[in-house]
RNA sequence: GCCCUCAUCGUCUAGAGGCCUAGGACGCCGCCCUUUCAAGGCGGUAGCACGGGUUCGAAUCCCGUUGGGGGCACCA
């Protein structure tokens, strides 16, 4: 056998289109460093008007499951990141779980192989394990030291007697190689300092070397745009690209991003906290938000805007205006960011997505009621504009919806506010709001100003205060007399007596 | 250890040799508005890591130093 495997259908495909490819490896939920690569991704397909590829490097088994494949779908549709070609929509260089190409990477393996391109390697992991510490000791580099890079057929014949598995193992020629990495510039990286790497195992399964270099040639991509940790990797993969017979005009394009870092200024990760997208998704945050801040974290659009969505990005994204400098990411600056989306969300839409969040936490049923619709329908519109996520806006409308067998006071707002001092105005608060003939927010108003402002003479704060805390549970709350015209009279003046009962 | 890479307010950024007395945003501080909290308005605080070059002129180009990050896996 000595036919090449074919590359006819990269070959086939459009040479002036552009092919951008994300293609993570869940082995676990999908982090923001990830995101922010997919949106660079995306958005760079789109403003070329070329292809956005997903595909899904699951070559090791262990560590990606199906569960976190399904999940980065999950995360990415969520963004509104959608992809001409990859899992669930198909495309014409598939398949694209990389599990499911086992084939095509033994076919290039047997090739290298016969071709000199790569070699069997029967050292052991304990052995290269030793001669890697060994190294390091004596301040020589650890990579591999090419023992087995031209072994005698004797020598063969010997470790294959011992009954030992040989792994495939790449040949790097000498010389160098130089690529102009969009966001960098040249780099060039000298092979002598590129030790021989593993291809393959022992039982013929593809490593990432492997697999990233014959799908990304396969499915003819034209820019990979990763992180910054395979910046080093990058000779290793135009060596495979040059062994299978990629022409130098035909070589992708790289472009590395930088990471994105925690506070402390190391590389983002779990114990910063929450870092994956789902749990930005779960805490409140708005998908449009999630990719303004990230997108923001290296690249701006050269202006003063900073609140912008995918769409803008789709026109006017370009690689070469990324920073080449890692970014911090700031929970706070995308909690701006995040209140600036939600305001700028149409009512109905703010409502709809509030929903869900409050079905979570327990305050709104699975299947709405009537009562519940109309409570939400009115009370979005009074924290739309005073909530960083979601999640803080179920927290802060809490009180409409618990029963008042279920309804508490914060401790210390009742310690604070709820006292023999304050006693005679939850007194005539009460008595006002008994006499209101309309049960309407201007007349409730009008009402308590009269009773408690005018006629026990007190500052607005300190009279609103003990209402607030009594009827609300808080200190903080939407704005007090919408509150009370949703609550309703019945249940308002019930909140008002326990809490006179209960100073 | 070796190789690669990065460096503007606390943070994200604008800056392609003169437009820079370095602009914007978040945060922070003050004031205004105000039934709480937000939102909004106005004002303020704060930065070119350091040292050499090149140039009439450097945040910007070059070299070095320092500091940060990554890589040198049968992970990706």
């Amino acid at each position: 056998m000595t036919d090449r495997p074919s590359t006819e259908a990269s070959q086939a495909a459009d040479v002036a289109e552009t092919r951008v490819r994300f293609a993570p490896s869940p082995s676990g939920d999908l982090h923001v460093g990830n995101i922010r690569t997919a949106i660079y991704c995306w958005a760079y397909a789109r403003r070329t008007g070329g292809s956005f590829v997903f595909r899904i490097e699951d070559t090791d088994k262990s560590r990606v499951t199906d569960e976190y494949i399904h999940a980065a779908i999950e995360s990415m549709r969520w963004l509104g990141l959608d992809w001409d070609e990859g899992p669930e929509v198909g495309g014409g260089f598939g398949p694209y779980l990389q599990s499911q190409r086992m084939d095509i990477y033994r076919e290039w393996s047997r090739l290298f192989l016969e071709e000199g391109h790569a070699y069997r390697c029967y050292c052991t992991p304990e052995e290269l394990e030793e001669r890697r510490e060994k190294a390091r000791a004596e301040g020589r580099p650890p990579g591999y030291d090419g023992r087995c890079r031209n072994l005698s057929p004797e020598q063969i014949a010997a470790y294959e007697a011992e009954g030992r598995k040989p792994v495939l193992r790449f040949r790097m020629p000498p010389g160098k190689t130089t690529f102009v990495d969009l966001v960098r510039g040249e780099v060039t990286f000298e092979h002598e300092y590129v030790p021989d790497f593993v291809l393959a195992r022992a039982d013929g399964s593809p490593l990432y070397t492997l697999a990233v270099a014959v799908d990304d040639v396969l499915m003819k991509i034209t820019h990979v745009v990763r992180g910054e940790d395979l910046l080093s990797s990058t000779p290793r993969q135009v060596a495979v690209y040059r062994a299978m017979g990629v022409a130098e005009a035909d070589l992708p394009r790289f472009a590395h991003l930088p990471f994105v870092m925690g506070p402390d200024n190391t590389k983002l990760s779990k114990r910063h906290g929450a870092t994956t997208i789902g749990a930005f998704r779960n805490k409140g945050y708005l998908p449009e938000a999630m990719c303004n801040y990230l997108a923001l974290l290296g690249w701006s659009p050269g202006d003063d805007r900073e609140f912008f969505s995918l769409a803008e990005m789709a026109r006017e994204f370009d690689l070469a205006r990324v920073n080449a400098s890692p970014a911090r990411f700031d929970v706070r600056k995308l909690d701006a960011i995040n209140g600036d989306w939600i305001r700028a969300l149409a009512p109905a839409d703010f409502e709809a997505r509030l929903v869900p969040f409050l079905q979570h936490a327990g305050l709104m049923s699975r299947e709405p009621t009537d009562e519940e619709r109309r409570m939400v329908h009115g009370v979005a519109p009074l924290i739309q504009e005073r909530v960083a996520h979601l999640t803080e806006a179920a927290d802060m409308v809490g009180f409409l919806f618990v029963d008042d067998a279920h309804f508490t006071v914060d401790q210390e707002a009742a310690a604070r506010l709820l006292t023999a001092e304050t006693r005679p105005v939850l007194t005539a608060a009460s008595e006002a709001l008994s006499g209101v003939s309309e049960w309407r927010t201007a007349e409730i108003e009008a009402v308590l100003r009269a009773a408690l402002v005018d006629g026990l003479g007190l500052k607005p704060k300190l009279a609103f205060g003990p209402v607030r805390v009594a009827v609300t549970g808080r200190r903080v709350s939407p704005p007090l007399f919408e509150s009370l015209e949703l609550l309703g009279r019945v249940r308002t003046l019930a909140r008002l007596e326990r809490a006179r009962n209960t100073v």
